[in-house]
DNA sequence: AAGTGTCCCTGCGAGC
DNA sequence: TGCTCGCAGGGACACT
């Protein structure tokens, strides 16, 4: 599930791939309601002859910035997946390609999507779509984050999940952030001692770089887990201590993980490292 | 303002 | 082996 890492993790392989000074050929689009704007037709004509001139992430957008000028905006949402093939490689649509591009090097980048979630747009600016979005979680300074808890009485977890308070925290890295800092999925922004806001930031830091270092998280298996452009996997998983451990000992207590439900997301908890009431301060 | 429920989708693992 | 069932979940939206 492509989070802030992941796209971080796949804009930083397209960009190694040299994707950058390509130019657009052709698109193809093989599921329309994929391209969420303009229409599909005026997407195709649109696109023709643009070149690739940056590569950016925005929250969980991957931003292509094109000549003209016009950014080509990719939302992965659950199971999306950009390929960069090699120019010898097949060019025909495999079975879950909704979009595809042809370049100029002979190269072809498809988005590939099984579950249909992930949403393109091209567009002459992309601010207007980051109207909602929250500040970077890597760029928060502790004053604002504060400010920001503070002002709200939600649970941390839905918060967190919340892409106008905060742009790139998933499901996974909410757990594995509030696991981190010890704190309850359920506790309330506004119960927070300036201690804990502070250690609920540096602990949001630490997993979201940790998982850029890591090249992102692969899940599962088959057709639906994070792959980068170019075909490797990302390792993170391997250092997960909360999402997906349910009944494997927490590995400060050993205490099983056990596995809540909140906001309609499965959310994983240490019981005893991060307890809803805590006895008092501590620090 | 905050919380809940529904929808969009379909691969996949579990259970029979 | 082959079937059914429920889960996975980002984000938009309706509703309480």
């Amino acid at each position: 599930m492509p989070e802030l890492p992941e796209v971080e993790t796949v804009v930083h392989d397209l960009t190694a791939a040299g994707l950058v000074g390509a130019t657009i050929t052709a698109a193809r689009i093989l599921w329309a309601p994929t391209i969420a704007s303009p229409r599909a037709d005026r997407f195709r004509r649109d696109l023709r002859g643009r070149r690739i001139v940056r590569l950016a992430r925005r929250g969980k957008f991957i931003l292509m910035e094109l000549s003209g000028p016009a950014t080509l905006l990719i939302h992965l949402r659950m199971t999306g997946r950009l390929q960069i093939d090699t120019p010898d490689g097949p060019s025909a649509p495999r079975r879950f390609d909704r979009v595809t591009w042809q370049l100029d090097d002979g190269r072809m980048l498809r988005f590939a999507d099984p579950r249909k979630f992930g949403r393109i747009w091209l567009v002459p600016r992309p601010e207007p779509l980051f109207a909602r979005l929250g500040p970077e979680p890597l760029e928060i300074s502790t004053r604002s984050f504060r400010e920001k808890l503070a002002a709200r009485s939600r649970a941390l977890k839905p918060l967190l999940l919340d892409q106008s308070f905060l742009a790139g925290i998933g499901n996974i890295y909410a757990d594995e952030a509030l696991w981190t800092a010890h704190l309850h999925p359920l506790r309330k922004s506004d119960s927070l001692s300036p201690a804990e806001a502070s250690r609920l930031r540096t602990a949001i830091q630490a997993v979201l770089r940790r998982g850029i270092r890591n090249l992102g998280t692969s899940l599962g298996s088959g057709q639906t887990h994070f792959r980068l452009p170019r075909g490797a996997h990302g390792r993170n998983r391997e250092h997960l201590q909360a999402y997906g451990q349910t009944g494997r000992p927490c590995s400060r207590c050993q205490t099983p993980i056990t596995r809540i439900r909140v906001a309609q997301r499965s959310t994983h908890v240490c019981p005893r490292c991060q307890p809803l009431h805590p006895p008092r301060y501590r620090e």
